[in-house]
RNA sequence: GGAGAGGUUCCCGAGCGGUCAAAGGGGGCAGACUGUAAAUCUGUUGGCGAUGCCUUCGGAGGUUCGAAUCCUCCCCUCUCCA
C-alpha cells in the first residue's frame, strides 16, 4: 500500500514543472487505494485544433499515467469556451465553429487520442452540454464568485493591461467558465500546460466557492520544437504532427539537437526515468553514439503511432538515404517526350512539384544544390547522355528523368 | 461623440516623389562542415525560358513624365479624452 502509493507518486511526478498541492494529491490516491474509487482526471482540450502534434502528447502521455493508475479521465472538448477564446497567450479571435465542425473535431480527436490512451477509461465530455442549459442569472452568479482583481493578477491580463492592448470583458469569464467545468465533471484533478496554470488555479477558487474540494493543478512543461527554442505549434511549423508519415516523423525527429532528445525522452518516451539517466550518461562517457540513442527515441515514437514494422522501416530506411547516401526508394518519376536530347531543368522541377516556381529551380541550381546521378549541375539546360537519371535537388529531394 | 497614431513583402520593421522588387533583423531554403544532427560560416529569399518584362507597400480613385511615398474618399487596428 506504502509502496503503491509511492510509485503512482513518482510516475505523476514525472516531467510535471507543479503540482499543487502535492499533498492534497497524495491524500487522494490514498483514499483511492484504500476505497478503489477512482480520481477524475480532467483535462480540456480547445474545439479548433484537432491536429493534435507531439507537442500535445505531453499532456496526454500524463493523462495515460493516471491511466495506468486505474483512474478516470475526463477528455474534455471545450466547445463553449472555444467560442469565446482562450486569452492565453496571444489570443486571436476565434472563428465560430457550427456543431458540426465540433462534432467532426472531436472525431478526429478521438481517432488520435486513442493512440495513447485507453478507450475504456476514456470519458469524452463537451463542456456546452451545461453551458447551453445556463441561465443569464446562474452565468451572473458564476461571475459573482470571482472578483476582477483576482483575476487582473493573471500575468497575461496584467501584461496587456499595462501595454495597453486591449482586454474583452468576455475573456474575464473564460477561466470562470473553465473552473465551472470542474465544479460539474468534480475533477479531482485537472492537467494541463503551464500556460494554464492561472485557468487551472481559478478552477480550485470556484470548486471551493460551491462547496467542492479543489482539485489538485498539475501542469506539464509546454515542449519545445523542432528548433529547440521556441514551443511546438503548427504556426511555427516546428512540429512533428502524429498524423505524419513514419518516414517524415523519424526525419524530423532526428533533427533534434542532442540536449533536446533527453528531453522528448523524459516527456514523451515510455522508458523509465533510470532507464534514461543510463542513456545519459553513457552518452556522456562515449559509451552510446548520440545518433544511436536518438534513432532509438525516434523509432519508439514512429512505433506508438504507426506500428513497430512501419518504425524499423522508417530506421532502416533513413540510415540508407542519409547515413549511407543511397537513394531513397519511391522516387517521384517523370517521363519525358521520347526523343528529348536536351532538358530546361526549371521547367521540370517545377512541374513535378519539387520546387515553387522556376525563379526558385534557376536559384537553388545556382547555388549548387542541384545534382543529377551525383553530379553537380551548374547550368539550367542540360542535355541527356542516357534514358534515365535521378535528380537531386538539396537533401531530400529527387526526381528519377525517364525517357525512352 | 472629440483628438491622435498606424496598416509595407512569410513575420517584425525602415523607407516618405525617381537611383525601390523596397534597408536591417527573424524565419525559411541552399552550400560548406557533420550524425539529414545541433552550433558556426557563406549565399539566397515575388513571378516569368529573364542583363529585360510583369505583379506587389490596406481598398478605390486622382495629381505627376514618374507614386510605397503627395491629394480625395472608404475599410480596418490601436491610444487618449468623454
Amino acid at each position: 500500500m506504502e509502496q503503491d502509493l509511492k510509485k503512482a507518486m513518482e510516475l505523476i511526478r514525472r516531467g510535471a514543472v507543479e503540482i499543487i498541492e502535492e499533498h492534497e494529491l497524495e491524500n487522494r490516491l490514498k483514499r483511492a487505494i484504500e476505497t478503489g474509487r477512482p480520481l477524475n482526471i480532467k483535462a480540456g482540450f480547445d474545439p479548433t485544433a484537432p491536429d493534435l502534434h507531439l507537442g500535445h502528447t505531453v499532456l496526454i502521455q500524463k493523462m495515460r499515467h493516471f491511466q495506468e493508475l486505474g483512474h478516470r479521465v475526463i477528455f474534455l472538448i471545450g466547445d463553449f469556451t472555444g467560442l469565446i477564446g482562450d486569452p492565453t497567450g496571444k489570443s486571436e479571435t476565434r472563428p465560430s465553429l457550427t456543431p458540426q465542425q465540433v462534432q467532426e473535431n472531436a472525431r478526429t480527436y478521438r481517432d488520435q487520442i486513442f493512440k495513447i490512451l485507453d478507450p475504456q477509461k476514456t470519458e469524452i465530455a463537451f463542456n456546452s452540454t451545461w453551458m447551453h442549459k445556463m441561465s443569464s442569472m446562474d452565468m451572473i452568479r458564476l461571475c459573482a464568485r470571482h472578483t476582477v482583481a483576482r483575476i487582473l493578477e493573471r500575468d497575461d491580463f496584467k501584461r496587456r493591461f499595462q501595454d495597453q492592448r486591449p482586454i474583452g470583458v468576455h475573456e474575464f469569464i473564460y477561466p470562470l467558465i473553465q473552473g465551472y467545468d470542474s465544479v460539474v465533471l468534480q475533477a479531482d484533478v485537472e492537467l494541463g500546460g503551464t500556460d494554464q496554470k492561472f485557468n487551472l488555479l481559478v478552477g480550485r477558487h470556484i470548486q471551493k466557492e460551491y462547496g467542492q474540494r479543489p482539485q489538485v493543478v498539475l501542469t506539464m512543461p509546454l515542449l519545445e520544437g523542432l528548433d529547440g527554442v521556441q514551443k511546438m505549434s503548427k504556426s511555427l511549423g516546428n512540429y512533428v504532427g502524429i498524423d505524419e508519415l513514419p518516414q517524415d516523423m523519424f526525419g524530423k525527429l532526428m533533427s533534434i539537437s542532442d540536449e533536446m532528445m533527453f528531453r522528448y525522452f523524459e516527456l514523451l518516451s515510455g522508458l523509465s526515468m533510470e532507464e534514461i539517466q543510463r542513456l545519459k550518461d553513457g552518452v556522456v562517457l562515449g559509451r552510446f553514439h548520440p545518433k544511436d540513442v536518438k534513432m532509438d527515441l525516434a523509432e519508439e515514437l514512429v512505433a506508438r503511432f504507426h506500428g513497430a514494422q512501419a518504425a524499423k522501416a522508417a530506421r532502416v530506411g533513413f540510415e540508407a538515404q542519409f547515413s549511407k547516401r543511397e537513394l531513397p526508394e519511391d522516387i517521384l518519376q517523370f517521363q519525358l517526350a521520347p526523343g528529348t536530347e536536351r532538358i530546361y531543368l526549371p521547367k521540370v522541377l517545377k512541374e513535378a512539384a519539387l520546387v515553387k516556381s522556376s525563379s526558385e529551380a534557376r536559384r537553388l541550381i545556382r547555388q549548387g544544390a542541384v545534382s543529377i546521378d551525383g553530379t553537380k549541375i551548374r547550368s539550367e539546360e542540360i542535355g541527356l547522355q542516357g534514358t534515365e537519371g535521378v535528380l537531386k535537388v538539396g537533401k531530400r529531394r529527387f526526381l528519377r528523368i525517364i525517357c525512352r
